[in-house]
DNA sequence: CCGTTGACCATTTTAGTTTTTTGGTCACTT
DNA sequence: AAGTGACCAAAAAACTAAAATGGTCAACGG
């Protein structure tokens, strides 16, 4: 209890966070919560935002860690790309923080909380792109502008698992992996 | 000036929504600008949110007859729906009413332009949809899921011409014409 | 001493209230 | 019959007072 004072800080404030979303948590709150005195919580954080960026930071080394755990090695590239792709985006309708902070951007159009999300997003792209530089040094698929595929495969991704059904029955996953293989075995341009 | 009132109401609406959106056009405004009584409007449209359809509806006549016009017979049809495309999206960008539209959804987001835009994209899907259904009939590419390929071609579009840009320098038309036809020539699943 | 604290402050947000504006109607005019 | 604008209930804007919030820092205690 004496030590992990920072701990207490960061647990209490993604409770918060999670439960009452970004605008809602007061820095009051957090420090109650975490059995702090508030001025506390400004010796390890600058201020709220930053608090915050520490909180999503773990949040995108879970979810990397939750991508890495379910690719296996003896399976086709393109197979372990949706695979991957797949937990990520049930991995975001499913955690708790990821789902309070999609609500609030859309309800209260909340800036700090629009930037995150959007930095979550570019983590992404960038997790995608190395394993995509990866295969194509392996010669598992044809080379090509990985900056733009790994952009394209996301965009496309989240469309079809949340656009799409807004009108339509839902994809299967067998269909969804035969769409993303059409992208990834075919050359772009660079 | 005596048969045309409902014409005059609907050209002073089309004006009164470009310049101030939606939400900030007002019915006595637009009597004003059309020189009829308020009540008048209302002879002709149930409400503020129909005369706002047929105005719309207008619209996206337009569009797709300027997509129409870009079409060339004797040009292959992936770059024909690269030409299409491009045209739409630009006319999105420079018409008037559809920039303040799109503006006033993401700043304010007034639930009635939501509803329109969504209207908007809907139609374009369609476009697309019978455009390619009618290349498959004619044995100019594989046959698909052509709901679905009209619906990603669209999104992908978007996300390349809009997304792309904000991190990225953007795409040359070529690329984006070379990305559309990896979409049209390979099969997707059915 | 130094890590911790909570009273304190300037600023922002909220709540409550009044005033104005708006979409829509309809009795009246032309 | 076609057109109108004064009129109305409902919604939005403007105003204000009160409360809450992020952040600071002098004081505290181990």
């Amino acid at each position: 209890m004496a030590t992990d004072r920072r701990k207490m800080i960061v647990e209490a404030a993604t409770k918060s966070f999670s439960l009452f979303g970004y605008k809602a948590t007061t820095m009051d709150q957090v420090a109650k919560l975490a059995n702090v005195g508030k001025g506390t919580i400004y010796t390890f954080f600058k201020n709220k935002e930053e608090l915050f960026e520490e909180i999503i930071s773990s949040l995108v080394k879970e979810m990397m860690a939750e991508a890495e755990a379910v690719i296996q090695p003896d399976v086709p590239f393109t197979e372990n790309v949706h695979h991957a792709l797949y937990r990520l985006l049930e991995f975001r309708s499913q955690h708790q923080l990821m789902i309070k902070l999609v609500q609030e951007e859309t309800e209260m159009g909340t800036l700090a909380v629009s930037e995150m999300l959007q930095h979550v997003e570019d983590e992404i792209i960038a997790y995608l792109k190395k394993k995509i530089d990866l295969a194509i040094a392996k010669g598992a698929i044809p080379p090509t502008d990985t900056e733009l595929s790994s952009f394209l495969l996301l965009k496309m991704y989240i469309a079809l698992v949340s656009d799409w059904e807004r009108n339509h029955q839902p994809l299967s996953s067998e269909q969804i992996a035969e769409i993303m293989k059409v992208f990834l075995v075919n050359d772009l341009p660079k």
